[in-house]
DNA sequence: AGCTTAATTGTCAAAGTGTCAAGAAATCTG
DNA sequence: CAGATTTCTTGACACTTTGACAATTAAGCT
């Protein structure tokens, strides 16, 4: 149940105040990284340390919502071209140090990320890579940290199973373009006549035009062919693919 | 960031209240069924109806630690006997018609239910089975129909990568005792032969003894071995188990 | 025209899985 | 007690998926 039947139970109006929030891991890839968009705190607690973009629920709000907005306003991302999923709460009781905050995180994927507006209430935003996030050569407020491993880790499982590695690419794209994803995100190599046979036989992917026409960039070599996410959601693979441990790292070698 | 820095924004201390809640579905095989542990609501609203145990998050409290205490107090389950995971978060402005309520969900799994205790707060407390919620013969209380659901995906899918299926089992269990596992919450059923081969590779898992010797039932047929999970925690497996869809059901037969 | 580059296709062995049958070790029945 | 029955366990074999890697294709470049 969800609120307390009997008289003798804790009456909430009673309880001191909580504040309930959304925080919001938007990520995706640049200059050949995975990279997360963060905040730099203009005020204490923790002024000058980097942060996730976030804010409030509001009274009339679905944290659902007030993520998508949160999103909006202080990325400038459209909720409709990002892929945004809830995946935990965090409530430690002394995790801000002002009052009870009990937030609700979620990560998000997007393929262009408008250059970050420093506008809303921080000093600045900008893009960070995630491996010197987690190599910890930059300090987070509060429990963001743990927030920003969480997150990741979520996104690179949900790339086993599912074609959200489309949602970091344009509508239409490369095998080439997906197998980099595959591998920025996962930081390894992947064969790439393995993994063009793995995209070809499955269903969830659709040939667009065999031949690129449109140049964008000097193009060297055979051109490739565009493809699609059949569907719009993020569907699941006919079959998965496998992170396997220690296949070859290219920030280590 | 997770509070406003300039005052221009929302003051917290303004909000209207906001309770916060953790409700728990627990989960476990009885009488060859997966069974969730539900209450027998005493009070309005939706009196009458069944809902998941759970209640608030003190103010010192941690989420995590709130729902062990749950668990506790309203099933008698004790936290290290049971594994107790979050999954998520439910806030919908108008989930619970008195006032904001957010919720956030932990599943939890274990093998030993003490027959459940009508005590605490509830009308009553009964172990209802999965298939009877799903097929919507059971009406509940507040969005709880959806946290169900969404629970019972959680645990379903953490069976395909882990050792989760374990702890439905006592500490030493069969091979046959954990296939059934894999049969009743998936709902359906698996080669013995195959299934064996799976664990007897699978380095998560270990001999204790070649034959059972304790029986505790009328044991008719050959004896099995009895095995356990190598580490705590629930594991990841070498190889994953994979639900295919529409190989049997037991139900619609 | 020949070299370079990158996409795509093909080959082959190893690993994993599904189906099904046979063997092993108990209890049960007459 | 012998044989039937039951259940766990092992084995055989075909088929599928995967990993490694070579060959082919289709461009651009000089």
């Amino acid at each position: 149940m969800t609120l307390p039947e009997r008289p003798s139970e804790y009456d909430p109006r009673a309880f001191p105040p909580v504040a309930v929030t959304v925080d919001i891991a938007v990520m995706t890839i640049r200059s050949n990284d995975l990279q997360m968009l963060l905040i730099e705190r203009g005020e204490e607690p923790f002024r000058g340390r980097w942060a996730l973009p976030g804010g409030f629920v509001r009274p009339d709000e679905d944290p659902a919502g007030a993520a998508a907005r949160e999103l909006a306003e202080e990325t400038g991302v459209r909720p409709e071209s990002a892929h945004l999923e809830q995946f935990g709460s965090y409530g430690d009781p002394h995790r801000d140090p002002r009052m009870r905050v009990i937030t609700i995180a979620y990560w998000a994927v997007c393929s262009e990320l408008p250059t970050p507006l420093p506008g809303g209430d921080a000093a600045s935003a900008d893009l960070v890579p995630v491996s010197k996030l987690e190599s910890g050569g930059i300090r987070l407020a509060f429990d963001h940290a743990k927030i920003v491993r969480d997150a990741v880790e979520c996104v690179r499982a949900k790339l086993e199973t599912t074609a959200l590695a489309a949602r970091f690419c344009p509508r239409e794209f490369t095998i080439t373009d997906l197998r980099r994803v595959y591998e920025t995100v996962w930081n390894t190599t992947l064969d790439a006549g393995n993994f063009q046979r793995k995209i070809r036989y499955n269903s969830v992917f659709e040939l667009v035009r065999p031949r690129r026409s449109d140049q964008e960039a000097p193009l060297r070599g055979r051109p490739a062919s565009l493809w699609t996410v059949r569907a719009d959601a993020d569907p699941t693979l006919d079959t998965p693919f496998r992170r396997r441990p220690g296949i070859a790292d290219r920030h280590s070698a």
